[in-house]
DNA sequence: TTTTTTAGCTAAATCGATTTATTTATATTC
DNA sequence: GAATATAAATAAATCGATTTAGCTAAAAAA
């Protein structure tokens, strides 16, 4: 039972009738091109019946749009992104578009080589998650002309759309949270980085230490890939090294090794340290003792970012839409069951 | 600086040689179709100079080749199929392929939608974790000669290639090692479910309760979607009705439900209880008390996977590719630093 | 010298759609 | 009855590649 695929031009010739007219009848132009009910009829009846999806190959090469949106973030695997993913992919798909996940691994390479392969491949959007040195290569789609909206993070110097959350703000608050909750001796964990992202989340965290005249305990680690074991050690002597009464880790693969950290070398601390995390996490809630995390507003993200490109798709160069967008982070407050203390 | 697309015509037009000659060349058979080494090295000269890059569409269209592999998994944002996600994507980029990735939610609906979407775009070849009743649609693929390779599940009575691992043995022998360390009252929650692995699964647990002479203790929640809510509180009377001393949960939403509950309401027996989990999750093993899990090989089933659909790729229907893989899973035991026992 | 080979290149068909420009027949107006 | 308008449909160009079949001129074989 071998059905193979039917062409415009199979129905064409099993009507007898040309396959323009086919094509204007299923473009929904019958009428506007004063195509007969008659006809029409007949090819909407006969596509029907055998069951006629246009090849959308085909159609992409022609119209020069393919319905395909692309979300490049830094890793797919990463609980926040895969979350954010599954939301874009639902709504994308309720407006009659594809989406392609990748991953760029927050490096300039990756970014640059899969941006030209879905160039070649006429994609109509991106939502992206840049690596640290692609600002060019954002404005070189920004001036095609080319649907971009950026998120998590952005370029301040260029000009482009982008959804991002109150980072600083966000940190400020959970850490001023720390604060009422007694504890003084706050630790702030981060990776070194000058992306916008975690320089916000710094700042906020400085700015509240400041303000309550506590000191400032900043670990930066930069982030080697697979070695994950040298972060640890750095971690260790942190944590051996200053009293901490708290720490907050600025994100959540740092949140992960800092957990391990405590498990395997201050099992003891683990009931008095006051935890928060930036980005949430359903284990997170079932944690002993519970984290508190500074949690996105994953579905408002990802319904903005569609939004947006979407209204980009509608615009045109001489009217471009413009969004730039600065979502509200929440502390989600979880208690600890041992401790006398709340994180 | 709007560098617009450069097309092999215009590469024919600069170097006043027929476009036949530039596919020719770019597609190094200059040899082959003879053309001169003069002619050849002008246009590949020219081709670079202008970066000129092929329109894949237009490629695909007429090589009925789109180098894109799907990956159709029941969730993305789940953390089994995220991180092999992501394995699978490197491997294809290594490959010269693109992969799409899709979560069919379980649902056949949505499968069917997604497999016929991705036809009309010339996909090349299909990994796919099926949901229940697409057996037909599977195959159809099959019949129509497109690579498709199955996997977590299968279905017996269709001859398809697939990678799975063995899951009645993976339980039996986590159900022995709890067995071996004096547990006695052994539950196992799992959903109800005649996929070929959550059967696998179950059978492994009662062919070790019952070699070992102990009872069997099952519990069969529906997966309610969103309602969680109504599974935890079956969780809460099963719990509450049979003096366990460990369980055995089924797959990784369980695990979380459950610890979810036991944290909830039963929060004194956290350390007492054996804990295994069916999927491993990099914040089991900093969780307190930590769980025990059984883990299935990601690397090597990601390999596998594209190992085979590349293979078929290349295999012709005359002599088609088979592979029919079994891989073992492996228990990470991990041991409580509260309780006596170990998990 | 004539015929056959071969080297080097290209015209045109094709993939499956969309869209512009044109044709043909009929109906309407002057 | 001739000129014009309209309805209904279509031929052909196009998007950007690949590929088959064929052409031309020079070299080799007869």
């Amino acid at each position: 039972m071998k059905n193979k695929r039917h062409s415009i031009k199979d129905i064409a010739a099993a009507l007898n009738v040309s396959v323009t007219t086919v094509s204007f009848v299923l473009n929904g132009k019958a009428r506007e091109k004063r195509i007969s009910e008659e006809v029409t009829k007949k090819v909407l009846e006969y596509a029907k019946s055998i069951n006629y999806k246009p090849n959308q190959l085909a159609q992409s090469l022609r119209t020069g749009r393919s319905k395909i949106i692309v979300v490049m973030v830094e890793d797919i695997s990463n609980y926040f992104f895969s979350k954010l993913a599954r939301i874009i992919e639902d709504i994308a798909y309720d407006k009659g578009y594809k989406v392609l996940f990748c991953s760029n691994e927050n490096k300039d390479e990756r970014s640059r080589e899969l941006i030209n392969l879905f160039r070649e491949r006429q994609v109509d959007g991106y939502i992206i998650v840049p690596s640290p040195g692609i600002q060019d290569d954002i404005s070189e789609l920004v001036l095609d002309d080319i649907p971009v909206v950026l998120f998590d993070r952005y370029f301040p110097e260029i000009d482009t759309n982008y959804v991002i959350i109150d980072n600083s703000e966000a940190v400020h608050n959970a850490s001023q949270h720390l604060i009422n909750n007694t504890y003084k001796r706050i630790g702030f964990i981060t990776i070194v980085s000058n992306q916008t992202q975690m320089e916000a989340r710094q700042r906020g965290y400085r700015d509240a230490m400041k303000e309550n005249g506590l000191p400032e305990f900043v670990l930066e680690v930069h982030f080697y890939e697979k070695n994950t074991d040298k972060i640890k050690e750095m971690i260790v002597d942190y944590l051996s090294n200053n009293q901490l009464d708290a720490i907050f880790f600025a994100t959540n693969y740092l949140t992960q090794l800092g957990l391990e950290v405590i498990r395997e070398s201050f099992p003891e601390r683990i009931n008095e340290l006051g935890i928060i995390t930036f980005d949430d996490n359903d284990l997170f809630k079932i944690y002993f003792p519970p984290i508190t995390a500074v949690s996105q507003p994953l579905e408002e993200i990802g319904k903005e970012l569609m939004n947006t490109v979407l209204k980009m798709l509608k615009s045109t160069p001489e009217k471009p839409y413009r969004n730039q967008k600065i979502l509200p982070a929440t502390l989600i407050k979880r208690n600890s069951s041992f401790s006398n203390k709340t994180t």
